[in-house]
DNA sequence: CTGAAAGCGCTTACAG
DNA sequence: CTGAAAGCGCTTACAG
């Protein structure tokens, strides 16, 4: 069962190996190799399933045919759906996905990216963490095609692809307002990532064109703290203010943490509060009642970065930095 | 900003590349390079920051460091938790792994165990589809180390590493009848698979120690159903069988689709009905009441399939094929 | 103790 | 129309 080389086919066919490599690589007529040949060439390949070697290949070109995907954590749904998209749409183009997590540590990004690019990928898809914007110019400067998904550095001139954070969250207020609700409230976190703060500030000024936004009603909770401390945080800020009709949380993991603090709080969703949460969520479906989401447009992102991507790898002289907004969608449920 | 290669590191070290290798790879020592000379060589490869080329060496030495772990569905958090347990444990041991989902499809599956030989990694992980058999055969023809995770064909000899199915779904039912549950049902689907076998066996030997088991507590789903079908065929099981007091989801889609029928039933969990469904997933632990599972043991699952693999992999001539069964573990929740 | 050289399997500029 | 040859960046048996 030893290795079929480009050289066995050679002398099977009886030609040299170049003139199996042009055929292999279908550049046979633009090489002017006769009709008779290729056939020839390809019939023997075929019948030794001849399978070129992407190593040698690579060494030879310096081309590996990969992208590297760096999410935040792969056992995410979100990512997860992102991951497998991007991969569909990779293999379509003959391209091979490495994808790893980073667990929001920004230290294992940093050694990600190095690994990735050790192994020579070709591009990055990055969703960065908060500090990575160092790494991330450094990719820039030595000319590798990068793409942020889901979230990006404001005063970095780098493409990306993310949702319309303000408006998806300027929306889900709205629609809570106009079904009646007063005092409505939001959970994020402290991160201070991007993407975050353009949710808030899309709950803001929702809030304030109708004249009764209350800072009093925003709860930040620690980035890294773990599902107890953010229940707790969650049931203490609700105690203290009953008058809370209605809370949007920024995402779905500080949407699940809200859901377990009413359970203990024993509210009843939506009579005494209505709920939204960034992010769809197996568990918001099963959830009763069910909860309403602000969904990413999981597919339009994960197309859209990987085509951004092959245009930059293409020409990457006069690529241009483009920023992509994706429209989120209100998926209304029973809890509102 | 131009590749470092071995050849820079040997003309500034001024020593030849043969050394420059040794040193690298940890070889100096046995080669008796003088302290001096390794000293030296590691600054300058520090200083230039020198990275080997994986794509050279593995054309010269015909290993990857790489290995291909298939799965049914990255998405789902039984697989994605499992998938990042394994990386964790092979990045430990310096390998890579390239991961992909079959989707359940069979073609699919033969295509990607294609892709990742082409890819020419050393071993892999994979939780085979139905008809996967040949194809597993086949790599064992070629002395490919494979272990198989989560289920495996009865009468093949290959290494596999899955949860004592037999057993989960045994103590579950047991736990059932202890707490005085009678009419005790189990769903399963048609899919034959031999994991799936093992749990339905374990559901009728409990009952038949007792004395009650009947065979028109079984339910079979179509394998390629939608959730919608799922559901309904459920409702209509539980509809005509009134008597029924608790019952037995032998996987996590399962529960989940039952959870749904229940819901549109109005059942009152565990009142009506007790539930114990098997694999643990978010939405149990958040729904109303909370569900009771049989969980896998994933990390344990996950380390000792990489350990199998890896002693393949070192030592193909004489390894043994080894069946290891991990016990589950029954997580008691408000569903019983 | 260290170096020159072959070779892994390809691609491609060049020659004819 | 086709072939010989160089070279991608390594590793390692061999020679000294």
């Amino acid at each position: 069962m030893k290795k079929i080389t480009i050289k066995d086919i050679a002398t099977k066919a009886q030609v040299s190996i170049s003139t199996v490599s042009f055929v292999i690589n279908g550049k046979g007529e633009k090489m002017a190799i006769s009709p008779a040949v290729i056939k020839k060439v390809q019939d023997v390949a075929q019948k030794l399933q001849y399978k070129p070697s992407m190593i040698a290949s690579s060494l030879r070109t310096g081309k590996t045919r990969s992208i590297g995907l760096i999410v935040e954590d792969i056992s995410n749904q979100f990512f997860a759906d992102l991951a497998r998209v991007i991969e569909d749409e990779a293999k379509s183009i003959d391209y091979r996905v490495f994808y790893c997590s980073t667990g929001d540590d920004n230290n294992r990004s940093e050694e990600l990216v190095q690994s990735l690019l050790q192994a020579n990928v070709e591009g990055f898809i990055i969703t960065p963490t908060k500090n990575l914007e160092k790494t991330i110019s450094h990719l820039l400067k030595i000319q590798k095609p990068v793409v942020l998904i889901d979230r990006y550095f404001a005063n970095q001139k780098v493409s990306h692809v993310v949702m319309d954070n303000y408006e998806g969250s300027y929306a889900a207020v709205k629609f809570l307002l106009e079904k009646g609700y007063k005092n409505i409230a939001v959970v994020n976190n402290k991160s201070g990532m991007i993407q975050m703060k353009l949710r808030e500030k899309g709950y803001v000024e929702a809030l304030k064109e109708q004249g009764n936004y209350n800072e009093n009603y925003t709860l930040l909770l620690d980035y890294h703290s773990n599902e107890k401390n953010r229940i707790d945080s969650i049931i203490r800020f609700f105690e203290e203010r009953p008058e809370i009709d209605a809370v949007l949380f920024l995402a779905n993991y500080l949407g699940l943490a809200g859901l377990q603090a009413f359970k203990s709080l024993k509210y009843k969703i939506p009579d005494d509060i209505a709920v939204i949460s960034f992010d769809d969520h197996d568990s918001f479906k099963m959830y009763t009642p069910t909860i309403s989401v602000v969904a990413q447009p999981i597919e339009e992102i994960a197309v859209k970065s990987i085509q951004l991507l092959m245009s930059q790898m293409t020409s990457l002289e006069d690529f241009k930095v483009e920023k992509v907004l994706k429209k989120g969608s209100l998926i209304v449920r029973e809890s509102v």
